[in-house]
DNA sequence: AAAAAAC
């Protein structure tokens, strides 16, 4: 047991479903982290929450654990509503969900993003559910078409809450909100808040109550490096020159703009580098097929924009790199959180050039702290070879374990997720090194979350990298 | 001023 952790509450001290509770403790959540501990009794007395706690304190399950516990699952409404910045984002705040919701009989949880078909989201809509979890711009078409019904809305969550109230998301926020009733309960979550935000979170709540837990990232586990690079093809060489220094099996580049990224992954792909882009403009397969490689470990380098810098779970990230330095400061505080999860130590990389050196004094103001520009390391990389991925190996049933190359098919399984509806089959295909639900009856994007997740109808299947 | 998010 962590030291900390000794004089940490646990979950049976709150007032929650004994099947919530047993569910938490197969699920390993043994006592409460620190904005758990903090949120969850005002939640729970159906107090308006603004919560703000560092990325992986684990927020999810703070809000989670308090819309489970207002449904009344005897009455097929749409109880509590989760609004997230990216699709990513929204369908692992589902998946998070559906875990701790597990042992309750018969909740439904649906996830609504854009980029995917909207003819299932209208079927899945008219069968019922309890909770949903979505992007706003969906959301905002369901209510249009009149296919999604929020007047009986008990709970509306904002995660990543400064980014759902900045302007972008305005329009379609006020429209959903409009939709729903005054005395719902209004929570908001994120790592950080701009000073811009306050008012508006004020509006859109009732004397909430401010949580706050370590503002920002935890400093111990992330270093934090800046190196000054004289211009463009500088960068690129900069970048190159930390994945031979660093070697992470697992990392991300983080550029300003969808173009640049675009250019960046493709450099890195023709350098030998394994490196995909992910970006706005890509179509939501590719996105999702990219996460997933990325996750499997048979994807190196990541290339994103900032649709990856909140939220974005992916456990054993060992670098991050930010081309450029974030526009925003709080966006810097969002991606460098992407390393150094859950005690883990991570690095983080930033190319700076004297263009932007008035980015860093600022960056140096917000975070309080000096920041100094330091030479890059490592020498003599000349001679040293780009991380490759290796062989997967696919174990099903924690039973034998199969190698798995390019092209395999491995047989037929039923998927059991509460997502899909019938008998929908897929067989298990592998595309390059991942693992993959070829396409079947047009459940592929679906049954792909759900294996990368580890959960076939039962069977607990993961995809594993061998060797090192 | 860019990114995200709707077809």
């Amino acid at each position: 047991m962590r030291p900390e952790a000794r004089h940490a509450k646990a979950f049976s001290s709150l007032p929650l479903a004994a099947e919530l509770l047993d569910n938490l403790e197969s699920l390993g959540y043994l006592a409460m982290t620190p904005i758990q501990a903090a949120s969850l009794p005002p939640i729970l007395r159906g107090q308006d929450v603004i919560g703000q706690g560092k990325t992986g304190s684990g927020k999810t399950a703070a809000f989670g654990l308090g819309l489970l516990s207002a449904l009344d699952v005897s009455r097929f409404q749409v109880q509590a509503l989760v609004l997230c910045p990216t699709r990513e984002l929204a369908d692992q705040v589902a998946e998070e969900l559906r875990r701790l919701a597990r042992m309750l009989a018969n909740v439904k949880i649906l996830a609504l993003c854009g980029g995917t078909p909207l003819g299932p989201q209208l079927n899945s809509l008219s069968h019922g559910a309890h909770v949903v979890v979505g992007t706003p711009g969906r959301i905002e078409e369901h209510l249009r078409k009149a296919s999604l019904d929020l007047s009986s809305l008990a709970v509306l969550v904002l995660d990543e809450a400064d980014r759902m109230l900045d302007m972008g998301f305005q329009a379609a926020l006020e429209a959903i909100v409009a939709a729903t009733p005054t005395a719902r309960q209004t929570l908001l979550f994120s790592a950080t808040y701009g000073d811009s935000v306050r008012p508006v979170a004020e509006r859109m709540l009732r004397e909430p109550v401010n949580v706050e837990v370590d503002s920002t990232h935890d400093e111990r586990s992330i270093r934090q490096h800046f190196h000054q690079v004289a211009d463009e093809p500088g960068r690129l060489a900069a970048l190159s020159r930390l994945l031979l220094h660093y070697r992470p099996e697992s990392s991300v580049v983080f550029c300003n703009t969808r173009r640049e990224t675009q250019t960046v992954a493709d450099e890195l792909a023709a350098a030998g580098f394994s490196a995909q882009a992910l970006h706005g403009d890509l179509e939501q397969r590719d996105r999702d097929q990219t996460l997933i490689r990325f996750a499997n470990k048979s994807l190196s380098v990541l290339v994103a924009t900032d649709v990856a810098a909140r939220g974005l779970d992916i456990d054993a990230l060992d670098a991050v790199f930010n081309y450029q330095i974030a526009r925003e400061l709080e966006v810097h505080v969002h991606r460098i959180g992407r390393t150094g999860r859950a005690g883990a130590s991570g690095v983080a990389c930033t190319l700076v050039t004297e263009k932007e050196a008035y980015r860093l004094e600022r960056l140096e103001a917000f975070l309080g702290e000096t920041l100094t520009l330091e030479p890059l390391p490592g020498r003599s990389t000349a001679s040293r070879e780009p991380f490759k991925p290796r062989m997967a190996t696919l174990q099903i049933d924690a039973g034998k374990k199969q190698k798995i190359r390019p092209g395999d098919v491995l047989g037929a399984l039923t998927n059991g997720d509460n997502a899909l509806s019938g008998d929908q089959v897929g067989k298990i295909k592998v595309l390059d090194r991942s693992a993959y639900v070829a396409v079947e009856r047009g459940i592929a994007q679906q049954a792909l979350a759900t294996l990368s997740a580890g959960k076939l109808k039962g069977r607990s299947c993961r995809v594993r990298r061998i060797g090192r």
